[in-house]
DNA sequence: CCGATTTAAGACTATTTTATCTTATTTAAT
DNA sequence: ATTAAATAAGATAAAATAGTCTTAAATCGG
């Protein structure tokens, strides 16, 4: 049950690295630190991290002690911002049998379900901010690499 | 949210098809009467169905009106039974972030919350058979096509 | 200014998924 | 037997995703 692209997959991690890297207090997170610390290609990451800079989810600084920052407070940025610039704006909005314009009016047969199992997905990501996502981490020491 | 594959999506409707078709009472369905009705390319349906006859969901007859058939009642095939053989087994024991051996001992950040997704998923796949499908099909007259 | 560091951008390659095409093989009907 | 109808199987092609490599642009420190 694979929803994610690994794109989307690595735009998470490393934005949860950010939130809860040991070495807070630097302007800014250099996509190198990222890619080895969490084992992700370097210039595939820095490809989808561009993309969320593009999509104001991030500001990038160039030069010596240059990386990524979030341009928003983490408390600001929830889990469905993220996904939905990575895998589109659509996301939550598909047919799981794949027809087009499947919906309650003309729903398939397997829309009532899907639909309930979308919406889940939808409020929790939608309430769920990368400051809440950075402290759990920190918190638990939960692992985001393999 | 995608979710299933194309292959699964079209073996999915397939089945629900056979379950749900008017002219009920033939032995065998033919697979191309079935790629014209849901509109799926025949060949890549016939590879797909393939899966599905060696998984022991069907049986298949060659010959004039020959085709495929369920090869036990639809009462005892279940959603979970045709996606696992189209999707892989461990369909419902990945991570969404995509670590390996993501567990309860070891998750990662998204981990309780994906698992409760999965779980429902799970649940809903494995207690709804293709006879259920095919008789709110029927009865509310849902769609397969586009 | 110059060189080192770092992101940006685009070209290129590899892999997987999806789709198509061709050739068997089985079966029924004549 | 012969022909037509149907699935099986494998080769090939196209498209999408994933990953790599090279060059450009910005920035800092000397």
């Amino acid at each position: 049950m694979k929803v994610l692209s690994n794109a989307s997959n690595y735009g998470l991690r490393a934005l949860l690295y950010i939130v809860s890297r040991k070495k807070q207090g630097d302007a800014y997170v250099s996509l190198r630190e990222i890619s080895e610390e969490l084992d992700i290609s370097f210039h595939f990451l820095t490809k989808t991290m561009q993309l969320l800079t593009q999509g104001d989810v991030l500001v990038s600084y160039r030069g010596p002690n240059g990386g990524i920052a979030l341009k928003r407070p983490a408390e600001e940025i929830m889990l469905i911002e993220v996904v939905k610039i990575l895998e589109g704006h659509d996301f939550f909005d598909t047919c799981m049998l794949g027809l087009e314009g499947c919906d309650d009016c003309n729903p398939c047969p397997v829309h009532h379900l899907w639909k309930e199992i979308k919406g889940k997905v939808k409020h929790d990501f939608a309430t769920t901010s990368l400051a809440m996502m950075g402290q759990r981490i920190v918190s638990e020491n939960l692992r985001l690499v393999p």
